[in-house]
DNA sequence: TCTGGGGTCCTAGGACCC
DNA sequence: TCTGGGGTCCTAGGACCC
């Protein structure tokens, strides 16, 4: 029995909250991000906003100046959004009794015994729908597919309020015209990398060898985007992983050379770190300053500590020596910030090999197994680690 | 145009050990 | 005097995702 992946993504998250609350703002370009005149990004904006061209990651200043006078600007307000995640969360959980959160907006669910008790996948899909529209009063674009790929995809090209469902034989025509950057992993660098080799979408891709894909871009991209071009993909929903980093990290309205100033943000992030690490009942033992310089130069410096901690007053110290022993100290900071990661009893991160290996035959799992077998036998055994897996 | 903040994972060189 | 091979840890940087 094959498996029935269903990925979730409410529509303009938090504009969507925003509009949904302030009903004299629905119908208007919202942009929820950094103060207008002040360094920043869109966060996310309305649908009316996206028609002027401005999206996600937009600096807020070419946003504004795309954007006609009536548009309204508000800052984020994380633990309002928070809250409504939850509630979606919960609505999620009833549905099936395998969720996987990825975001605050966006989840995996494993549909695949649903076919009986509530119907066909569009129904399924309906249903998330209308009990998430009725529960917080949003919209949520859904999408089917036989693993997570396939059904972040069929999400993605219906939106907003979509529904799209894509049974293993369409996969591949549903595939092919596609962008590369629709595969998971291909970003603006490795898209221009194949796009200079004449590659342009997804069919193209499918088109060359394995063996040249992987001499050309490398035997983890190479073999990656060949599976994703056959739209193979890991089909597994786990439920949410341990977070493995706290940071804290802040950008500065005008780049800073006094050292006082850096320091006492440096002092405020080591708190606000050791904070959460405490109520999290995390220690780490790994701390790293991170430091963006004038123009737009990032460094990061790390110190593995003897013991593990949580102590504000241990992170700050840490950090502030790494930042003095620094060769880049005294240069104009446009960011500073600290982060803890590497905690005690870290947990074992299986790779897909493993994970695979140990799983309980199915025989709907034959093409991809046979495939995973075929490229070992061509390129030894530890060829592909974790990668098409995004957690553990 | 001028680039947030919070993350994950991978790579690669050097140290170090056997 | 010249020089193994494998494994793991540490560190810095970078691609990518939401």
């Amino acid at each position: 029995m094959s498996r029935l992946v269903m990925h979730v993504d409410i529509d303009a998250f938090y504009a969507a909250v925003e509009q949904r609350d302030r009903p004299e703002w629905r119908g208007r370009p919202l942009v929820v991000g950094a103060e207008p005149g002040r360094r920043g990004v869109v966060a996310t904006c309305s649908y009316e906003a996206r028609r002027f061209g401005v999206h996600s990651a937009m600096p807020i200043a070419e946003a504004v100046r795309r954007l006609p006078a009536e548009t309204v600007y508000v800052r984020p307000d994380m633990a309002r959004y928070a809250e409504v995640s939850r509630e979606i969360m919960r609505v999620l959980g009833a549905l099936s009794p395998i969720v996987e959160p990825v975001s605050i907006d966006e989840a995996y669910l494993d549909v695949s015994g649903l076919e009986r008790l509530v119907g066909p996948p569009e129904v399924v899909a309906r249903r998330t729908k209308a009990a998430i529209r009725e529960a917080v009063g949003l919209t949520a674009s859904v999408g089917i597919g036989p693993n997570r790929l396939i059904a972040k995809l069929a999400s993605d090209a219906r939106k907003p309020d979509g529904l799209l469902v894509v049974r293993p034989e369409e996969v591949r025509a549903f595939l092919d015209p596609m962008p590369l950057g629709a595969l998971r992993g291909v970003g603006a660098v490795t898209a221009r990398r194949l796009e200079q080799t004449g590659l342009r979408t997804v069919g193209d891709v499918r088109a060359r060898p394995l063996e040249e894909l992987r001499r050309r871009f490398g035997a983890r991209i190479g073999t990656q985007v060949h599976l994703q071009s056959n739209g193979i993909a890991d089909d597994r929903v786990h439920p949410a992983a341990e977070r493995q980093s706290i940071s804290k990290e802040t950008t500065f309205a005008e780049d800073v050379v006094d050292s006082d100033v850096l320091r006492e943000t440096l002092r405020w992030a080591a708190q606000e770190v050791g904070y959460l690490a405490r109520h999290a009942a995390r220690k780490g033992t790994l701390v790293t300053l991170k430091i963006r310089l004038h123009p737009f130069e990032t460094h990061t410096r790390s110190r593995t500590l003897a013991a593990p901690t949580a102590d504000d007053r241990i992170l700050f110290d840490t950090a502030w020596d790494l930042y003095r022993a620094d060769t880049h100290a005294g240069r104009a900071v446009r960011l500073i910030g600290l982060g803890l990661s590497g905690w005690a009893q870290a947990p074992v991160q299986p790779d897909l090999f493993a994970d695979m290996e140990s799983r309980e035959q199915d025989p709907a799992d034959d093409r991809l197994d046979a495939t995973l077998d075929a490229i070992r036998r061509r390129f030894g055994r530890h060829c592909i680690q974790r990668g098409l897996s995004r957690r553990p």
